[in-house]
DNA sequence: CATTTATTGAAGTACGCACCTCAGAAATGT
DNA sequence: ACATTTCTGAGGTGCGTACTTCAATAAATG
């Protein structure tokens, strides 16, 4: 059986009470008293029981998931997926809820973040592009003790080491891998397609693209990003312009997580059956397109651990413990039509 | 505030004690009254605290992860995993054990399982070839209340849909895939090696690799599998002899999940750098192999993962409960350099 | 040594639920 | 109408921990 407070206590030749106090730092214990019982619970390898734990201190976890509102079909994942962990967790007393900002700039973001209330919410996933008032209004939270955590857009250097989301230099640079081997030796030209290159995640993509495009298939040539700005009369344009100046196209890359507007203009310019598509996040769409044949191949990030990660890392906080880091490491993912 | 079983009573209009009585399927309650009760649980959006429950029961969970004993890296990662997830998961009450079977026989095995006692043990997860001996003992586990799930090698038509690991034909047919775009269109023969071809696993990769290879890459021709028994001798001589016999050979892919000695095989016996090589698992060689350059890719099933999902799987059985299917997917991941 | 102050212990309540007992109430059969 | 049988409610105890109160003791101070 595994010991209990009680047994702890008798152990360390202390009082309930003192075990107490140990347990939850609080004050007026001496710091020989605070050793033995430490050297006690070592001894006797007592873990707390937490359930208990929080049972009697009637807690429960109230977390929210900050996003932003596009129509973006990865986004909706996303919120499908924390719905679906809200019911998986409600047994632990995890509530989620997302909300969804309809305008990202940093300071409407930031302001949202200063209007939290502990009383509410003791723990924020916060998916915003990296600003410094962000960041700011992330520290300040903390002070008040509910514990955010950038969310597949990072903010780094806030929160430590937490961060739930792919290494975007990484992904690029598998992307390149693969464009690389799957475009061939030939050599030829790549386009690389994204929403916008304002956004930290593509620039760290395109940049891991490029190393390893350079380093390892110098005949096969990158052109500039484009830049869409989700606006699909831009997009055919800018596509069949490059298609029309390059005609020795023979890959895309599609930065963003929405591939489908970029795809259609490649296939309206020009693209054809051989040309090698590389694009990310599995969606619907990426998905079929992968099955047809019209992508090659997606790397991802999968939604369902971004979400629970998310969780658990807010709940790890909560409880003062540290998330077991291993697990909350979250994989690029390479999909192909085989492995989907 | 969350209702309780008080709120429940009150909403239902009947006592404590009848509640008790619906929760935890006990008799003597007329049907009607318990479909009040389940109204009410519908309408007020009742979810049992499970920590509390557990608490009042005394519930711990104790499962046993029964594996083979080779020397195998991937093994290893595996018990290593399991120890992480016993701390891990120490505080929810939950503690694993691995036991290893020198004797992999299927009555062997069989005997263990029918040893099992549920006082001790309340969930099983095996990882044995398929026979039906073992799928019998499960079947007579689950009668004496211990749920077994078959992990990472299957025990198909047991314990319903639960299995733990991947699609090995799927897995194969990713290998495939990779294979036949790494080798490039030039034609050429491809090498296949596996310890025996005697277990599922070997045999569905297999499948799943010739069907991509003959439906699109008809140049690359994939030659018997070489099955080593293990014996580094006889690897050694059945690969100088493939490599002899076939001086066109373009790429290995090694089935088994240790690659090591295979590999050592091909270097000896006339692959080079150019060869592509696929393997099966992430361990310290094959991620070595993978950054060197010698391994192009690696197909693998993450071993936290697959720990951690068996026992949440065991988990959901001894509280009644379904676990969470898209979470229980164990995803074929493909590995390069760029992401490991 | 007296007094203050810092530690510690004893005992209790509560959390949400499981499980038990026993006494009534309601439904059923005769 | 009576005896059964089947339901139901009231009330209690305990799970392992948090947190509080108050008294008792030990240690530090002057």
């Amino acid at each position: 059986m595994r010991p209990t407070t009680k047994d702890l206590a008798k152990a360390a030749g202390v009082s309930l009470a003192t075990v107490d106090r140990v347990l939850n730092d609080r004050t007026g214990v001496k710091k020989r008293t605070v050793d033995k019982v430490n050297e006690a619970i070592e001894k006797m390898g007592f873990v707390r029981n937490l359930s208990a734990a929080n049972l009697a201190r009637r807690k429960n976890y109230r977390f929210l998931f900050l996003l932003p509102r596009t129509g973006d079909q990865f986004l909706d994942e996303l919120i499908a997926r924390v719905d679906e962990a809200k019911s998986a967790f409600a047994a632990d007393m995890v509530t989620a809820e997302v909300s969804q900002i309809d305008d990202n700039h940093p300071h409407r973001i930031a302001k949202i973040l200063s209007g939290l209330d502990p009383e509410d919410v003791n723990g924020v996933a916060i998916m915003a592009p990296e600003s410094p008032q962000v960041r700011d209004a992330m520290l300040r939270l903390a002070e008040r003790g509910i514990h955010a955590v950038p969310f597949i857009s990072g903010q780094p250097g806030t929160a430590g080491e937490d961060f739930v989301g792919i290494d975007n230099h990484a992904a690029g640079a598998t992307a390149g891998r693969l464009m690389g081997r799957f475009a061939g030796a030939n050599g030829g030209k790549i386009l690389a397609i994204a929403e916008t290159m304002q956004s930290r995640g593509s620039l760290e993509r395109r940049l891991g693209f490029d190393e390893v495009m350079t380093a390892d298939f110098p005949p096969l040539q990158v052109l500039p990003s484009l830049e869409t700005y989700g606006d699909p009369k831009r997009t055919e344009r800018i596509v069949s312009n490059s298609f029309a100046n390059h005609p020795d196209i023979v890959g895309v890359y599609v930065l963003s997580s929405e591939a489908r507007g970029p795809l259609e203009a490649v296939a309206g310019a020009g693209g054809n059956a051989d040309t090698i598509v590389i694009a990310h996040e599995r969606t619907p769409f990426t998905e079929c397109a992968l099955l047809s044949g019209q992508i090659d191949a997606v790397i991802a990030q999968n939604p369902g651990h971004l979400v629970r990660s998310a969780i658990r890392i807010l709940r790890a906080w909560s409880d003062q413990r540290e998330p077991l880091a291993s697990q909350e490491r979250i994989r690029i993912e390479i999909l192909l039509k085989e492995n989907l």
